[in-house]
DNA sequence: CTGTTAGCGCCTTCAG
DNA sequence: CTGAAGGCGCTAACAG
């Protein structure tokens, strides 16, 4: 209906030209205030909007003032707050958010991505979807554009990320676990050839020599970081000769499979056994609530994440700068001293 | 670094003119498909982006081809639910969904949807925060930008909305509680004069009234719909002479918060008392197991929500229209029966 | 089927 | 402090 009120129409009504206009729109310090305040007037009666992508276009863009996050699972709690803490900080800059989900679909997110770029945003944060590969950014990063990869990392990619504090999370674990008695702690999950698992088993090593553990490499046992990897885990943890009383486990899924597991043989998760779970990405919100799990704050990481990234943005490039968000260990119920645990079982 | 490379570049670069490339571009069957495959095939080679702010500012605007979302609280797993109906359907439109979290803040749900406004979204699904009113949209509407208001209505606005069917919703649990041997069944919380407490209340009625129950008047106790207003609701209802033995209530805030009305007098929901809570805003996700609830499925909303706003963005400008959003009762545990209500308990 | 010509709404010189 | 031009990347008419 009513056409669109642009500059022109508004320097007409106030009897200035465009450029008073103009310079009003980016409050420029060389308009008067008696002017500007007339403009500004005009403005809210005549219901003008300022256009972004006209100005995007005059400009060298990319100041578009949007920037993009992109989730692999919008549905899950952690990345729907991680989300949340993205764009309070965005917000605050006077930039908006477009946020898309992609459900873990590589193709999802090559097109969600390119649609943003066509938008023109002017950064990215990027909770990759499962094997997203360092080629899905480089296009991003040749155009110039910042990202962030947040959560998960992107193997070979040239970007700053915000991740967890995998050591310390773990060794946080390993410690609360001998403070209630134990000594013989598997751990569970996770591929060995990725980048998070080294950095966790480190923590675990860490932290049992730290509390003169002896180191027992079969109580490693690596598994493919799932539910059903973890079932597996645990009953071939339980198979050795010693067997261990507690468990950390690489992630959540592994941490619920190795529960499954654990009452496939009788045994009760938190009571005769002691599980410890990583808030990983498959569930952020645990069932079993015996189950100690090492947390983020996932809006905490979103935060940090829009900071690093409007860092970037205003800095022109910068180079990729990599942030640890710190973990805490989450008790909910008795996590399972060792009095309570196997070891009384093998005894009697 | 790399500047941008345009329609002209690729234009010169294939050997044929812009208004070709263009053509290309919106595939017009008009250029045939040599021509077409080569271009593209330059397109991709020069890493060529489309600029949909350009395109935007030479058509007819708000054919952006990007929807505006904002959620009064995407913390709460419900809206992170609704959004994800909504980004689904949009995706493979070829939208772009612009989300923004409001988290019931009136200001920021104002600069949001400003700010969404001026980057020209084609239209605007909208989960008002709290107080939101008519006028806030008035702008939206005259300007031409369809909106549609999900899950939250919003009083004088005359856009379009999809809500859940209260009515239905609230009848569903009094027929329940009926078939449970039920009779004396209350109605709490709320505000009387709000669309929704009216919705609902006529549910209960004329469930009431179809399973033949006496009306009784006192049974309807009407209180801020908040956890302390679910408890004093409880506290008044379990009052008045002829005791009810359950209770629907306006929303889940309430239930809880009869359920910790009804604990504190020594009473168990489930085993003692029959409570029923309504899938509203407050929380998705119930922690009292005997709690039944009235559900509403968020995803499906948000699919409804987006596919009602393309309609009407296709159609350019549809009448307001209103969608009912199903309902399900979900019981969780047994809800309570009669018998083993208070009725016994009175009768002891 | 292709090339030419005009702007969309805004911002930036560059002179007044 | 203000006015006049020019152009960002693209599309919409027309002409070839």
């Amino acid at each position: 209906m009513s056409k669109r009120v642009t500059v022109i129409d508004i320097a007409k009504a106030a009897g200035v030209s465009k450029s008073t206009v103009s310079l009003v729109l980016q409050n420029s310090p060389l308009v008067n205030h008696e002017t500007k305040a007339k403009v500004t007037a005009t403005m809210r009666d005549l219901g003008y909007v300022y256009n972004r992508g006209a100005a995007n276009l005059r400009q060298s863009s990319s100041n578009s003032k949007i920037i993009g996050v992109v989730v692999n699972d919008l549905t899950n709690g952690f990345f729907a707050e991680l989300a949340v803490g993205v764009d309070t900080v965005v917000q605050s800059a006077g930039f908006v958010q477009f946020l898309s989900n992609t459900g873990e679909n590589l193709d999802r997110q090559k097109e969600v991505i390119a649609s943003m770029r066509e938008h023109g945003i002017s950064g990215l944060i990027l909770s990759p979807a499962r094997a997203t590969e360092a080629a899905d950014l480089k296009p991003l990063v040749t155009a110039g554009i910042p990202v962030v990869v947040a959560v998960r990392n992107v193997p070979g990619a040239k970007v700053s990320s915000v991740a967890s504090d995998n050591h310390e999370g773990i060794a946080a674990a390993v410690r609360h676990l001998v403070s209630l008695g134990h000594s013989r702690i598997a751990f569970l999950g996770g591929f060995r050839d990725t980048a998070v698992f080294e950095e966790r088993l480190e923590g675990y090593r860490a932290a049992a020599l730290a509390c003169s553990l002896e180191y027992d490499p079969s109580l490693i046992v690596d598994f493919a970081p799932s539910r059903a990897g973890g079932a597996e885990a645990i009953s071939r943890a339980l198979s050795i000769e010693e067997k261990p009383t507690a468990a950390v486990c690489f992630n959540d899924a592994v941490a619920f499979g190795a529960c499954d597991g654990l009452r496939a043989k009788g045994l009760e998760p938190g009571r005769d056994f002691a599980v410890v779970g990583f808030d990983d990405v498959i569930e952020a919100k645990t069932a079993v609530p015996a189950l100690t799990t090492i947390s983020v704050d996932p809006q905490g990481m979103g935060r940090r994440a829009a900071q690093l990234l409007l860092k970037q943005i205003n800095a022109g490039k910068a180079e990729a700068e990599t942030i640890v968000s710190s973990v805490r260990l989450v008790v909910r119920e008795s996590c399972g001293a060792v009095h309570g645990g196997s070891r009384e079982r093998k005894q009697a």
